[in-house]
DNA sequence: ATCAACGAGATTGTTGACAAGATGTTCCGA
DNA sequence: TCGGAACATCTTGTCAACAATCTCGTTGAT
């Protein structure tokens, strides 16, 4: 039996587990963590398990109210537009810088990254296109040298998890933002800071369409 | 004598107390904070300073470094550069939606506030024109009904107070600012979106620059 | 004079037990 | 049957002492 995890080490430990236990949908909104149990099923003390839910508190993705414990913080849809409205702020900046400052190897990524999405779309590989689709935004991120802005689109991203969970699974999704993801490429790689921007707001307008569509398709009886 | 401030009580103030602190000066960047003597000085638990200190490691406003303690984080001015261009990004969507979303109460504190502002650059009252400026960010945050990004710029602004510091000591700044700001206002409370988001552009890329010609000559000997 | 090893004191990290608040259950009276 | 008072249980919050680590000044050898 190996030891209990203790301070920082169990502390990113729960954390990070947590944050995976959302992504794959085990652990939904709204559901309560008890300190305890947290600490019995992933080995950690309650120490430690108490600071990682105050760190999941700042990232926005738990909720604690005093006394009565953390739960799954639920992101309406409403906040869920808002926050990509913000990620669309912060992406045209991050594209514009990145469209002038990526070096020779960052835009030729970008460019593999293109042909890569035509024929992940060509053959149906959803999977693939999803990892290559946030290959690019991330890429585009590096490429700006935009450290704070990094740091903050990390932090909205959190919460909105099940969201993108909603959105990539609509029928005919990939082949829609094909194009808008092409766009980006060719104008950060091509060193058009206007156009990039342009393109990553063209793209996350989108998003935000579907978003407020998701919401009328879950409204409705 | 009064008990020790504990748990969220003792949390929040002494946290508060710390921002207020760094504000006017009493904090320099670098600085240790001892956890026992905050504890003294402040008449809590040093569970609630350790809280505290965590609270502000989320803000970036401290550092803590693991068996070291915490200090007071250092923010180059490449950081500031980036902090103002991410606040640029977010604050020209919050003037955009402001144009169009404001009502009209927050119309006429605007424009009322366009008004003192002219007096008080005319009157030379350095403090109420700075008072002024924090009120006009604020109301345009508002009156976009943003409340992610209201958030977002907050998070942004904790570890900026030293360089706003020294950028309004700077002679003229005031009345190189006031044109800026009255675009801001005129465009906002005028229903313009798009030469709202412009105008807000322009003014953070004037500070941009302020920071940048701040940075030259703290370099110089 | 320089440097490494050492140790005392200072400071942070961790633990386990207890206090206190919230939640759920039972049982009594109307 | 319903309402609610009293109780039992679960869960989080707090503390004080202890353990682990770091800092810095001292000493002694080269």
């Amino acid at each position: 039996m190996t030891d209990k995890l203790t301070g920082a080490a169990g502390r990113e430990y729960v954390a990070n587990t947590i944050r995976q236990a959302l992504r794959s949908g085990d652990l939904v909104p709204g559901q309560r963590l008890v300190e305890l149990d947290l600490a019995e099923s992933y080995g950690a003390t309650r120490g430690a398990v108490r600071e990682a839910l105050q760190d999941l508190a700042a990232e926005d993705i738990v909720e604690i109210v005093p006394r009565r414990g953390a739960r799954i913080r639920a992101v309406s849809v409403e906040e869920a537009v808002q926050i990509t409205e913000c990620r669309s702020a912060l992406e045209q900046l991050c594209a514009r810088k990145a469209a002038t400052r990526a070096d020779e190897e960052q835009r030729a990524e970008l460019r593999l990254i293109g042909v890569d999405m035509r024929q992940a779309v060509a053959d149906g590989a959803w999977d693939t296109y999803s990892a290559l689709n946030q290959r690019l935004h991330e890429l585009v991120i590096e490429a700006s040298g935009q450290e704070v802005a990094r740091r903050q689109l990390e932090r909205l991203n959190g919460p909105m998890v099940r969201f993108q969970f909603r959105l990539a699974l609509r029928p005919g999704r990939p082949a829609q933002s094909l194009p808008q993801h092409l766009a980006i490429i060719d104008a950060v790689a091509g060193g058009d800071p206007d156009a990039a921007a342009r393109a990553a707001a063209a793209h996350l307008d989108d998003v935000i369409e579907q978003l407020k569509s998701s919401a009328a398709q879950t409204a409705a009886p």
